[in-house]
DNA sequence: CGCACGTGAGACAGCGATGTCTCATTCAGG
DNA sequence: CCTGAATGAGACATCGCTGTCTCACGTGCG
């Protein structure tokens, strides 16, 4: 009876992204499984973290491939994004905050990686006259990151419906606050 | 010889920002004071956390009142809040992270009343025709606390210039990632 | 000078979380 | 039925942090 250990995973990314803090002790039981076993499967609360890291980072790669960035225009590109990573919002919003991870100046390649990719698609949009130039690339990923860690919390937290986290999240970050006369 | 409570403070929100664990230890040898002392101006982390709380709050009713929100047109009022808030971004960008807080669902009514000041400023943007009406002002005001943390925090890594800050902040969330024909 | 106050340094116990262990139980497969 | 693997429950020692204490030192002040 081997344990579910995506299914442990993915419940241990939702307990901590609501209390971070969260013993060992907490994730097994919203995993529902024993310390021990949960300890069998991770040699500890660093290896615990550590994969949850590893499985964000296969989530926003496996979300990129699907949104097929290079096709189309890049704001369609850039909904399609944030469409194919809302599920894994709540991990990112966690791993976004956990800046141990980022502590001991050994950062997971994975996100450069991720970083490049997405940045890429804003730098084309910005060569295609798309999009302003007057923002790096690199911010609006940033901003893309925050956002989502934003939208997310606001989900949790019930301040926000579920359904609208994609036109909160594309509709801020591509159109801004202003209202335009055109569109 | 009192200790200088207010450096304490700052000394504190700078090293949490950046480790969010760091030890009462750490925290009073980044104040350049003696644990002991740490722990005579402060009974325990907890009070520590919720000093830097009012800190954080004081500083953002200051930085709503220095902003005048309610002349002139909203964006420029926008504009001269987050002017007005960057010296706090960085303890804010802490603040918003440390949802241990959120947790014992005793939230500072502080913080309800600068959400509900600055959504406030994003409905009058609205009513008056300025601002787009898909947003809501709840999320046009988690979006601008989640902009300025990522902003801070990319200034704290070095990622970005501390003084595109405000730009950063202000021209994405006010005319986001779209060029304009005009403007 | 002498006193009082605040500080730094260190010792100390307490506590919670961690990591490891053992043992009984359960369940699947031979 | 028997066996083995995996799990749950709990005991256990250990570690790091916390909170409190004491004591010595230095500085400002009367």
């Amino acid at each position: 009876m081997a344990v579910d250990r995506d299914h442990v995973l993915r419940s241990a990314a939702a307990l901590l992204t609501r209390k971070a803090t969260a013993t060992m002790d907490e994730v097994a039981k919203a995993a529902g499984i024993s310390r021990a076993t949960l300890h069998r499967q991770f040699a500890g609360r660093d290896a615990l973290v550590r994969a949850l890291e590893s499985l964000g980072i296969a989530e926003c790669v496996a979300a990129l491939d699907a949104a097929d960035l290079d096709n189309g225009s890049a704001s369609d590109a850039v909904r399609r994004l944030v469409r194919a990573i809302e599920p894994a919002a709540g991990l990112l919003a966690f791993l976004y905050t956990e800046n141990q991870l980022y502590e001991g100046e050994e950062i997971n390649p994975g996100w450069t990686a991720i970083d490049d990719r997405i940045a890429a698609l804003f730098r084309r949009g910005q060569l295609g006259g798309e999009f302003r130039i007057d923002l790096t690339p690199a911010w609006l990923t940033e901003a893309l990151f925050g956002l989502m860690a934003s939208g997310a919390w606001m989900v949790q937290s019930g301040k926000g419906a579920p359904r609208d986290f994609h036109h909160m999240i594309v509709g801020l970050l591509l159109g801004g606050a202003l209202r335009r006369e055109e569109s």
